[in-house]
DNA sequence: TTCCAGGCGTATC
DNA sequence: GATACGCATGGA
């Protein structure tokens, strides 16, 4: 059952939603702009808009500090997904053994709305990078500009200019995804419109965009719910647990199945240091 | 010092 | 189409 539910008290937006957790779902490596700033508190950016979102346990809610019903309803509502049933999607997975562990341990990890553009640029800055490191990369973009650039923004940025991203081989990539975004090649209403494959197909003319890039940012900037991003540690899960590929139940809903198990593999990894 | 990180382009077979 | 290798950077 899905209990989205929210009421404004003094300036603040009180939202009351079971399937949310602030650490698995803004800092699981989907988005990398939150700033947790201390327990149960985080603080971030979706394109133009702040928020300083904490959870109050003891009342069971989460408090977005100084938002409106109107910009709730019109920002974060979309961007926190609160429109999709996750309990509904949690009882489907655990249909499967491994996957109903995962969800047990990470249910509260929501797919964000996020910018398209943001995560197509974000996720070429992450291969063979460390979390860390990719935001700290992201950081100095976004101090840079004052907030995350448009493409539009960007459009006269070479490696050159770049350089003081730190970002390594990775300049030259986004350097080519500015200039196809500029040059109308490729636009994220038309990325958007397709179905995953070809979606992937289209982002996949960028240079330094593969298949796991790809499915990243499907998946958590164009919302593609069936994309499934297989990374170093996912690679580790299929092994392990899936050899013949994922079960039944994880049937176009692939991507929020990654979410849970690449949490799982990453907590059992740290567990056994 | 060496290895590794939410991979990918290129060369080679 | 599969497999091997280099790649910028910085933390462990």
């Amino acid at each position: 059952m899905n209990i989205t539910d929210f009421f404004v008290q003094n300036n603040d937006l009180i939202l009351r939603q079971s399937d949310l957790d602030l650490d698995q779902t803004l800092d699981c490596g989907q988005a990398f702009r939150w700033v947790r700033v201390s327990e149960d508190c985080y603080h971030g950016f979706f394109l133009g808009h702040e928020l300083t979102i904490s959870e109050e346990p003891e009342q069971g809610v989460f408090r977005l500090h100084g938002v409106s019903e109107n910009e709730f309803r019109s920002i974060w509502f979309d961007y926190f997904d609160l429109g999709t049933d996750y309990g509904e999607i949690k009882e489907r997975l655990s249909d499967d053994e491994t996957l109903c562990e995962a969800v047990k341990a990470f249910g509260g990890t929501r797919i964000l709305r996020q910018d398209p553009w943001e995560t197509v640029s974000s996720f070429i800055i992450s291969q063979n990078n460390n979390i860390p490191r990719i935001k700290l990369i992201i950081s100095r973009l976004c101090e840079h500009y004052g907030g995350y650039p448009s493409f539009e923004a960007m459009k006269d940025e070479t490696v050159e200019s770049l350089a003081y991203l730190r970002s390594g081989f990775r300049a030259k990539y986004i350097v080519d995804a500015v200039s196809r975004f500029n040059s109308g090649e490729l636009s994220p209403e038309t990325i958007g419109a397709l179905a995953t494959a070809d979606a992937r197909t289209e982002l996949m003319k960028i240079k330094g965009v593969g298949p796991k890039v790809a499915d990243c940012a499907l998946l958590f900037g164009f919302h593609k719910l069936d994309a499934f991003p297989v990374d170093v540690w996912v690679k580790r899960v299929m092994a392990q647990y899936y050899p013949e590929g994922l079960p039944d139940c994880a049937k176009g809903i692939e991507g929020v199945a990654q979410q849970y198990l690449f949490q799982y593999i990453r907590a059992e990894a740290k567990d056994n240091l």
